[in-house]
DNA sequence: CCGACGAGAGTTTTT
DNA sequence: CTCTCGTCGG
């Protein structure tokens, strides 16, 4: 199937995706405006959003970022060029995937096939899904027939990705046959008292959901809510409580703490690594976002596609005295030549740069060239890479341990082609406290945010920071459809406890970073999402542990607005 | 042109 | 704190 994609092609991660589109913003003259441009983040997430929800650009700058508006004509030129840079790279970026896609199955015959190729189609999660992928949907079978989707508007928490709960609630009607609903209302995971509170939370939203969660699991243990005074106490509590649970019998792996942006559990993770108990992070920075790491796949994805400028730009530079300028001199001239190699060969460095060049081009012709024994490529980049760690990094040790590591998840694959592909389509998605993953008999505690731990369940499980600034977060709650997604948010933290589920709520919060004049910390009240009208379903609970000096019923009884505090941090 | 250094700004969540 | 941009000395 011919489909005008060289089959030699590359995927970009989110990364790669900002660092293409901030050459592109280089290139266009956009990062030296009178007025602050947009950072490439940003460009990035207006770009793929106006991707995923198939909207125009203006309708996107308007609802999701208008402070961004004035810049519609800027950004429209900056992703032309983006979109004919990956072109003429041969990337794509993860939108393109679902692009392609839906390109390919609006082809008739492609779709019919496509579409014969599978009895049966399923989609869980159908909550999260945005227009595109419904597209691809309907595409592969119009009339509905052997499909099914399986999701619960309730727990729809990816609209920052586009994700549509329309493409859940309209699914019914969209066909000629309408789809036959079956309702999934009992719970077997959760106790009754924990649905109770869960229900409870998120019936204060304004929109009616189509269902109400059921159990027989009988429990006398309402969920709690705790207080404690700051966050370090927070992480005293959850230590203490996750050892006394084990101690009675509970695995660390049979129980989670969660939390709302991934920040939130730094002082949780110095607590658990200074009292040596292991864990386990899930969401938030990976393993593939350090630089280091980053260094040797870019080696690696510039051998295996040279037309990959954002590879090349990045291996390019980390050789002393090649900055910008010469690295994309250099991408140039490989580009024009037939056979990169030779290109690169033919290049002649600047002096200061004379002494480390030849290295370079040894390694690149002979991954190019490839004898092509697959891990032994990552090893020679390492070997090559190693003084330049040396250099560039303070703390190479913990580093290089890192690569090594690299090397051994490496060795699962057939061939560099897959290990690169695989590792951007399904990065492994945990980061943990140890240099490498642990091993599979060992116990560890596992730390999530919330997205993260969709569709997962644990016997306990403690949400860290249920205060206003945090759950909802305070950027989060611009518009009441904001603020119902957060709270859904916490309604799926709730429902992935099984017996035990502790909501914690730290009472004053120091605000970091910004030495500059004001307060060293801010005080937090309890959630919105728990007003005093549904208390009764929780158990509510103060705790200090013995080290603290001062009782937590003396500190002053102030309440503040944390996120206006942090807002106003700002001004 | 490269790299070191300092000042100033700043939207969480992910396939 | 971390990222980005601007300046200045090789």
């Amino acid at each position: 199937m011919e489909i005008g994609l060289d089959p030699a092609f590359t995927i970009h991660d989110r990364e790669d995706s900002a660092d293409l589109m901030n050459l592109a913003r280089h290139e266009l003259g956009f990062s030296k405006t009178e007025g602050r441009f947009p950072t490439k983040g940003t460009c990035l997430a207006i770009y793929s959003r106006a991707v995923n929800a198939q909207a125009p650009l203006g309708e996107v700058l308007g609802s999701v970022f208008p402070w961004c508006a004035g810049w519609a004509e800027q950004l429209k030129a900056l992703f032309a060029r983006y979109v004919e840079a990956k072109h003429a790279q041969n990337v794509l970026d993860y939108d393109d995937l679902l692009l392609y896609w839906v390109q390919m199955a609006g082809e008739p015959e492609i779709s019919a096939h496509l579409g014969g190729r599978f009895d049966h189609v399923l989609v869980d999660e159908y909550q999260d899904t945005n227009r595109l992928q419904a597209s691809i949907l309907t595409a592969l079978k119009p009339d509905g027939s052997g499909l099914t989707v399986v999701g619960d508007d309730a727990q729809s928490i990816y609209s920052f990705r586009a994700a549509e709960v329309r493409n859940i609630l309209d699914f019914p009607k969209q066909f000629a046959r309408p789809a036959e609903i079956v309702m999934l209302e009992r719970n077997y995971r959760s106790t009754e008292t924990i649905l109770a509170a869960a229900n409870a939370v998120i019936g204060e939203a304004s929109e009616r959901f189509t269902k109400n969660l059921w159990s027989e699991r009988k429990s006398a243990e309402k969920p709690k809510l705790v207080s404690v005074r700051d966050e370090a106490e927070q992480a005293s509590y959850v230590c203490q409580a996750i050892l006394t649970e084990r101690e009675a019998g509970t695995a660390l792996k049979a129980q989670a703490v969660l939390f709302r942006a991934s920040h939130h559990s730094g002082p949780l993770e110095i607590e658990l690594t200074r009292r040596n108990i292991p864990f386990v992070k899930f969401g938030g920075l990976k393993f593939l976002d350090a630089a280091h790491v980053k260094d040797v796949l870019a080696i690696l994805r510039f051998a295996e596609n040279p037309r990959d400028r954002v590879a090349g730009f990045r291996v390019l530079q980390l050789l002393p005295g090649i900055g910008p300028s010469a690295a994309s001199q250099i991408v140039d001239t490989m580009a024009t030549s037939l056979d990169e190699a030779m290109g690169l060969a033919r290049y002649r460095p600047p002096q200061r740069a004379a002494d480390d060049w030849p290295d370079f081009v040894a390694l690149f012709s002979q991954l190019r060239t490839g004898s092509g024994k697959w891990p032994v490529d990552l090893e020679q980049v390492r070997l090559w890479y190693e003084p330049h760690l040396e250099r560039i990094h303070e703390d190479a040790t913990t580093r290089r341990a890192d690569i090594l590591q690299l090397e051994q998840i490496a060795s699962g694959y057939a061939s560099r082609e897959r290990f690169l592909t695989e590792l951007t389509l399904d990065p492994p998605d945990a980061t943990s406290d140890e240099a490498g993953p642990p091993h599979r008999d060992e116990d560890y505690l596992i730390l999530s945010t919330i997205h993260s731990a969709k569709g997962q369940e644990w016997k306990n499980v403690f949400v860290l920071n249920t205060v206003d600034g945090c759950i909802p977060i305070d950027l989060g709650v611009g518009s009441k459809e904001d603020i119902d997604e957060e709270r859904r948010l916490l309604y799926v933290a709730m429902t992935r406890a099984k017996d035990g589920l502790h909501l914690i709520m730290p009472q004053r919060f120091f605000v970091h970073g910004q030495a500059a004049r004001g307060d060293r910390h801010v005080y937090a009240s309890r959630s919105r999402f728990i007003p005093a009208s549904i208390l009764g379903a929780f158990e509510q609970t103060s705790w200090a542990s013995v080290q603290a000096k001062d009782d937590p019923r003396r500190q002053p009884q102030v309440r503040v607005d944390l996120g206006a505090r942090m807002r106003d941090m700002w001004k």
